[in-house]
DNA sequence: GGACAGGAAGTCC
DNA sequence: GGACTTCCTGTC
């Protein structure tokens, strides 16, 4: 595994805008792609960085060319959840010779390139297991905007460092309890049923100590839920369970597959950080070499 | 202007 | 292979 001895460290500090922790930029780190490039739906841009909901806490991210500030986190949500979900800990020079060594050279380096400062985040897996039902057959405007009504109609109040009031993801208890009927209030369509039927999964204790099963068990597992499929769990397990190996294959990936590589990529063959490569392209086809500006 | 087809980080039957 | 919710875009 690549990652680091430890994590980077971090010091305390407040000013007028409230308590923030601040810590050395790591190399291969910029929020501005992190937080937009489809792996997660409730950040926005904000006064010159970014700002959204992870695990409960609401945060607003800032960088220059040498330090991070986290407004709203402290030292003790850094250690317990920040410094993994941003995933500090990993090496990302080592992680890119990695993939350099596994794909045909060319469309990856220029990928790479484009999507510099990209990291895959360690999101909540519930939170991330509904999420990707979601964005089935659906857009990223959309999908954010079903998210935030989803969070907004059932999830727990959060107390902000800003002052303001914001809404946690609701928990799977609290899906289950506005049902199939509810939830498509919310416009998620014929996705209703899937998220009920991931509830009960939830419920029942499918996903209990879902971390501890290798990537075919776990793969196995999402795959019962209804809703899930091949594409979806892979997403599940590259955005959530830093299963990097995972590759998601949808239309933009098919679209690279088909222009770069003549239509075929053996995906046994990627190496373990496939999936971050697979993160590359898809930024490089999705945002840069495709015109169309998105809005 | 407004109708209409096409498409969106797919999956089910 | 067609259907599926909803919404936004481009075209005529």
């Amino acid at each position: 595994m690549l990652t680091l001895s430890q994590y980077p460290k971090v010091t305390q500090h407040r000013d007028e805008k409230g308590e923030y922790i601040q810590f050395e930029r790591p190399y291969h780190f910029d929020i501005n792609k992190i937080f937009d490039c489809g792996q997660t739906f409730r950040f926005e841009p904000y006064e010159g960085g970014i700002a959204g909901i992870a695990h409960g806490i609401y945060v607003h991210i800032l960088q220059s060319e040498n330090i991070v500030k986290i407004y709203g986190c402290n030292e003790k949500d850094y250690h317990d959840f920040f410094a993994h979900y941003l995933s500090l800990n990993r090496d990302y020079s080592e992680i890119n010779n990695d993939i350099f060594s596994h794909f045909p050279e060319g469309i990856i380096q220029k990928a790479q390139a484009s999507a510099h400062g990209v990291r895959i985040l360690s999101q909540p897996l519930w939170e991330t297991i509904c999420s990707f039902i979601i964005s089935q057959n659906n857009n990223i405007p959309r999908i954010k905007k079903i998210i935030t009504s989803l969070c907004e109609a059932y999830g727990d109040k959060i107390e902000c460092f800003d002052g303001q009031t914001r809404y946690d993801f609701p928990t799977p208890d609290k899906l289950l309890l506005c049902g199939e009927d509810g939830l498509r209030e919310l416009k998620t369509g014929f996705r209703a049923k899937y998220l009920i039927d991931a509830a009960e999964k939830w419920q029942a204790g499918v996903f209990d100590r879902f971390d501890e099963l290798p990537y075919d068990d776990a793969k196995k597992a999402l795959l019962t839920v209804k809703g899930i499929g091949e594409k979806v769990a892979n997403c599940i397990l590259l955005f959530s369970c830093e299963m990097y190996g995972a590759f998601p294959v949808d239309v933009w990936i098919k679209r690279v597959i088909d222009k770069y590589y003549g239509g075929t990529l053996d995906l046994n063959d990627l190496g373990e950080y496939a999936g971050v490569a697979q993160q590359y392209l898809f930024y490089y086809e999705r945002y840069i070499n495709n015109e169309k500006d998105d809005k």
